[in-house]
DNA sequence: GAGTAGGACCGCCAGC
DNA sequence: AGGCTGGCGGTCCTAC
């Protein structure tokens, strides 16, 4: 199988952190041989030195040609962004005429307004910097924006909010790839949580989580520790030593999600492991990860992964096999 | 597929 | 005053 290839397209005025994410984050990916999954090149408009917001300047050796291999495209933000008419560079729309048709483009921060004016998010969903939704919605009414989520993903045009949010977002394609083993190995060699899902909140009021020993943290940790049993809202606040009321409103203000909605989520993420990785039969996984019964499990999979456990386990170990 | 019951979520407000 | 807490109750969701 061919390697996939994940090209980075910078402009002048970028981020440094944004383009190492996906350098980290698709760069780390081994196959359970230890083999590459991804080459991670990057290219620019006019080969050369490129400015970032920072002092220091990247030399980039390849032009927009490399785009014409790309299996997937990163688009991370440029400051002019967020000039009036946004990144008018004539170079632009030539260079995005190279992506092949079956490539996906994905953007990270503010690179959503160079797909949105592409006309690549016409009629879709899509997110960028809480900040700059307003802007955004201005200069094109035609795309649907979420502010309240980490990324979307429309299949082949993907988006992520601000700047760190990418790393969500590669995560995601990684796992969407490869599954969640594979991904998760990426997050605990870069240290960073697993994974979040898209639909979480953008703006957290804390974005690093509780330490293990803080009451919220017990909570989780106590959660994580017996998932396989019923867990109510009553018992979580309980471990936390507050009030329902309260709990749930730390919660949210911490994870960007309601105490059950993140239960769930790492009720998928114990079933997806299990789905990989071992050879129990569906009903025994939801069991497994804490769901009443198999049903709950295909509803929850569905809603949130939009595929079955029985697809899902067939493509990922059908695919390592 | 509809009905029901229980639970979760969250705005509101009073108390500390 | 201002922030945090937790009870109340309405609404919504979900499991059965």
């Amino acid at each position: 199988m061919a390697v996939h290839r994940v090209v980075v397209l910078v402009r002048d005025g970028l981020i440094p952190l944004e383009v190492g994410i996906p350098h980290r984050i698709f760069g780390q990916a081994r196959s359970a041989g230890g083999e590459p999954l991804y080459e991670v090149r990057t290219c620019t408009l006019r080969p050369g030195p490129v400015r970032t917001d920072t002092d220091l300047t990247f030399l980039v050796e390849h032009g927009p040609e490399l785009l014409r291999g790309a299996d997937t495209v990163i688009v991370p933000a440029a400051d002019s962004d967020y000039e009036p008419g946004g990144d008018t560079d004539p170079a632009l729309p030539a260079a995005l005429a190279l992506i092949p048709p079956h490539a996906r483009i994905a953007s990270i921060c503010t690179g959503a307004f160079v797909l949105a004016a592409a006309g690549l998010l016409d009629g879709r969903t899509a997110t960028t910097h809480w900040r700059s939704v307003p802007d955004f919605r201005c200069r094109f009414p035609r795309v649907r924006v979420d502010p309240d989520v980490l990324y979307t993903d429309d299949g082949r045009v993907l988006t992520s909010a601000g700047v760190a949010s990418g790393l969500d977002l590669c995560l995601h394609l990684v796992r969407r790839d490869h599954g969640a083993a594979v991904a998760n190995e990426v997050a605990r060699g870069t240290v960073v949580p697993p994974h979040r899902e898209g639909g979480q909140a953008q703006f957290v009021r804390q974005p690093v989580p509780e330490p293990a020993d803080s009451p919220l943290g017990r909570a989780r940790e106590w959660a994580l520790a017996h998932l396989a049993e019923p867990i109510g809202l009553a018992e979580l606040a309980g471990q936390a030593g507050v009030s329902t009321r309260t709990f749930t409103r730390r919660f949210r203000a911490e994870a960007g999600v309601s105490p059950m909605h993140w239960l769930i989520e790492q009720r998928l993420d114990r079933a997806r492991e299990l789905l990989e990785r071992s050879d129990l039969p569906v009903d025994r996984v939801a069991a497994a990860a804490g769901f009443g019964t198999a049903t709950a499990l295909r509803q929850h999979f569905r809603r949130l992964l939009g595929t079955s456990p029985g697809h899902y386990r067939n493509t990922f170990t059908g695919r390592r096999g």
